[in-house]
DNA sequence: AAAAAAATGAGGGAATGCCCTAATATGGCA
DNA sequence: TGCCATATTAGGGCATTCCCTCATTTTTTT
């Protein structure tokens, strides 16, 4: 029997995924929750083998933080995390923190028991697209000779600014917001681009955008 | 009998509402589509009382347009607008465009069952804050001695605009693309800043965001 | 310790955006 | 029909911003 906790913000989802996996006789489901903090206590008491994590929770604390923090408590408990698109930026910073594997959350009813199934096993499970993705990227990164584990290509700062750029700020106020002079911002902004080979200001935006970095609550 | 064609682009959602409106006997799932051309078979085919429309849909025909065409050839159908934010500018549209109402993923189950009852019997159906929010509109609006019926804020060629500023694109640049002036943009970029009431781009941009005129799709 | 990468910043010319003004269409309403 | 409000279009001029090249300091990697 493999206990789980399902962690997404929209009812919907959560008691569509209860519902389908209590259909099947080996999983269970043992806690829901909405946003990251539900979704701590609910591992602290229910010590599930599996938990859904939804990335994108507007309110309360965030997917990645939670997975984060339930890995560092609970190393032993598998995190499988459902995504919306299939944007590698999430699913390796995601991964780096503990997570055991992605699905997406429109993939077929047997492609997310199977991945349920893997994880809980203790093995690793990613979509395909992101599978092909990942050997491709693997394959060029070794072929420039450069070191494999160069995915998050941007730094912090880069990344920070690029966000705040996607946001529609000028350069100007990126820099105060920042506590650092615009030609700094221009710099970051300009080794973004450079990195990701994008040309232009629409491209930083839609790479921004869908990669997560951004991310209106309301 | 109430029978019900569920659109919406992710796989676990409409499995979720399937077996979430199945399990009550007066609701009958008859069938589902991932996106706007698929949900207009159905409705052709099946001949539903209620359609849920969800109206984010990156492939194949969003959720307006569906309604809109739904609604033109079969006036009889009800469709319930499923949202995830409650955003005026996205439901007005949908309710101008023959939409019986609005409610989100997130609500209660009981909500949603209700809100279907609701719509199937021919009524209109608001979430809470949505009534609210729509009343106290009404209200200001009144006193102002406005026409009630400017809710459509922005005209169509300044949301185009505007949905080009929020991806990142220069004013020359979507001169280009819509085959104007410069000028001209700048015109249509401050009338929606006068008219929302916005100061800067970065209030722009969310806005854009929040209303969902936006919408990587990937 | 040496080398690479990241973070910070400057100067100057080109490009862009913003404010004010305004002509032409369009649509409803008296 | 004629008038008023709104939408769409656009020009001139000035301030701001952006981008390119180059340079310094700090941090990380080897």
């Amino acid at each position: 029997m493999t206990r789980i906790v399902i962690v997404d913000d929209h009812a919907v989802v959560r008691s569509g995924l209860r519902m389908l996996l209590n259909a099947v006789e080996e999983f269970d489901v043992v806690g829901e929750a909405s946003e990251g903090n539900e979704a701590f206590k609910q591992v602290e008491e229910k010590h599930p083998d599996v938990v859904l994590m939804d990335l994108s929770m507007p309110h309360g604390k965030d997917g990645l933080s939670a997975t984060s923090e339930i890995k560092k408590q609970f190393p032993t408990t598998h995190i499988l995390i459902l995504t919306m698109h299939d944007d590698e930026e999430y699913l390796f910073r995601g991964i780096e923190l503990g997570a055991s594997g992605c699905i997406l959350k429109n993939a077929p009813h047997d492609e997310l028991m199977k991945a349920i199934r893997q994880v809980a096993q203790g093995d690793a499970y990613l979509y395909p697209s992101a599978t092909k993705r990942l050997m491709e990227d693997y394959m060029s990164k070794m072929k420039k000779g450069d070191s494999v584990d160069s995915y998050r290509l941007l730094t912090d700062r880069e990344r920070e600014v690029l966000a705040l750029v996607a946001k529609g700020y000028a350069n100007k106020d990126i820099a105060e917001q920042l506590i650092i002079s615009v030609k700094t911002v221009e710099a970051h902004k300009s080794h973004v681009m450079e990195k990701l080979q994008l040309k232009t200001r629409p491209e930083l935006v839609e790479y921004a955008w869908k990669k997560g970095l951004i991310g209106y609550s309301k």
